[in-house]
Parts: C-alpha cells; structure tokens; sequence
DNA sequence: AAGGGTTAAATTGTGTACAATTAATTTGTT
DNA sequence: AACAAATTAATTGTACACAATTTAACCCTT
C-alpha cells in the first residue's frame, strides 16, 4: 500500500475540462437548426454579432473580441462576403489593414437572428442563478487563463 | 420609442454560449505543451483516459463516454494505433463491433499522463467553491441538453 | 534615404467535429 | 430460411481552430 500511486485524478468523470469541452461543443451544436434558418455557421454567427455592434473594424480587432486568429477569420469572412452580409477592403491609411464592414443584408440578417437567443434560452435548462454563476465563473476562467 | 426593438441578447458581451465556447477552447489550447510532452492532442489525451480506467471498449462505448461519434474517433483511433497505445480488432462475437484495448506502452503512458493534471490545475485561477460549482453547472447543462 | 525590426493578413499543414452516406453485419419477423 | 429493418464503423464533405510560416507594408533608428 506504500507504492499505491493515486490515479482518480485521471478519470475522465473528475475533470472539470472535460465537461466544460462537451457542454461547448453540445451548445453550439444546439445552435445549428436555429442557424441553418440563416444561413450561418456559429462562427459565422458570433462574427456577425460583433458587426450588429460596431459596424466596422478589422481583422485584429475583430480577432480580439473573438479569441480568434487571422487562420481561422480569413475563411470565414471570405464565406461572409461571399454572401453579402460583410465587405472587406484595405484600409487607405494601412495597407496592411484589412477593414471589414457591415453591409444592408447584413444589418437586416440582424432581424431574423433577434430569435436566435430567444430560442436557445429555451432549451438551456439552467435557473436564473446557474446561469449568472455560470457566466461569471467562465469569464473569470478565461481572464486568469488570458496572463501568462 | 414605440418602435424600438431591443437588440441586447445579440450583444456577444451578453451570450452565455461565447464564454463557454472560448473558455472550453483556451483550456484546451493550455493542455498543449503539456500534452505535447506525451505526443498526444487533446482528444488522443481524453480518449486514453477512458481506456487508463476501461482497457477495452468498442467504438460506440468510447463515443458514448467522450460524446464523440465514429466520425470523429475513427482517425484519432488510427493515431494512437500507429503510436501504440492501443489496439484495433474485430470482435468475433460481432464482426461490425471493433474493440478497441489498451496496450503495455499506453499502460506505461499513464505514468507520465498523472502530471499533467497537477499542472493544469496549476493555471486555472478558480477557487474550490468555484471549480465545483463550475462542475456542477456544466453537467446540469449537459443533462438537460442531453434529453431532446 | 536605407535597412532592420515589427506588424497585419494570408497561407499552409495538421487535427478535430459533425452531418450525411455507405458498407457490412446482425437481428427480428414472417 | 429469407429478407426487411436496425446497428456499427468507416467514409465523405464541409467548416473550423491553431501553430508556424510567408508576404507585404509600416516604423524607427541611424
């Protein structure tokens, strides 16, 4: 019993990653029905999100708000282009800006995706409370993740 | 004013989904150079810990437990085949069933896996209190998600 | 003005995720 | 037994995610 090395830190049930992983993945593919009605992936959709907000930045900045980088933006802003809900351009004053812009299909997706949250609340059964916890805990998390 | 509309629930800042979303990512993105340290991704390192506790399941069995489907375990399974951690073979009692056992090497793997949850634990900045309540809240939101 | 260092996006390569389909096998019913 | 229905993995196709590299543009110091 002296050499029993305690291993129950590697079980799966006794992570919190682990659920924190499969609960994002479930959620946002409980998203894709409500989205399919607009043409819109979840990424796509949380792109759009900050475009509703603030009508015109670039891919830095847009980056910034989304945890994400230039990899991964690229393809989707060319998508959201393509369909006419975004235009992107060189910004004059930096070449090596690229200014990505809200356009009217794009300010009137805003319309149908007002649902969206309405509909999804629905199906998170979470209290009041939960929730608020919930939320304050995750962005706790991801600030002390953010320093390094 | 009659005709405002309220826009606030499609404000990024005001989702629940997005921090779960980016807090599950950059977890994850933080298991990295740890795992990197066992030649493993996060999904390969989640996969072996069932099999640390199971030893031997099929496809279907390890999906149920990781809420992966075929699709996705297929190729990470044929990953850790190729590193040996595992092995992949037809049950004679139902040929469409493919076990799948854990190895000597993936034994021995474990060893060097106990670390890595002393480390992470290391980097995530939440108090007790809050990493169980984060817990419980996640599985809440996995259960309920769970029922359609 | 010139050249090194920095910065912003895009590109490349690898690895998931997942919906939908396919292929092989098994099961259940007649 | 025979065949339709169900089940299990694998495959196919699309869409991220991210590390690492590349390309082009900008900045800064001399």
């Amino acid at each position: 019993m002296a050499d029993e090395k305690n291993y129950d830190a590697l079980k799966l049930e006794n992570q919190l990653c682990f659920p924190l992983y499969a609960a994002a993945k479930e959620v946002v593919r409980r998203y894709k029905p409500f989205l399919d009605e607009l043409d819109l992936t979840y990424t796509q959709y949380i792109a759009m999100m900050v475009f509703w907000d603030k009508k015109e930045l670039n891919v830095k900045e847009l980056g910034k708000y989304l945890r994400l980088d230039s990899g991964t933006l690229t393809p989707v802003l060319k998508k959201l282009e393509a369909k006419g809900y975004i235009t992107r351009s060189r910004s004059a004053e930096d070449e090596r800006s690229l200014i990505v812009a809200i356009t009217d299909a794009g300010e009137a997706l805003k319309e149908k995706a007002v649902e969206v949250p309405v509909k999804m609340g629905a199906c998170v059964n979470l209290t009041q409370e939960e929730a608020m916890l919930l939320y304050r805990i995750l962005y706790k998390l991801l600030e002390s993740l953010e320093d390094e």
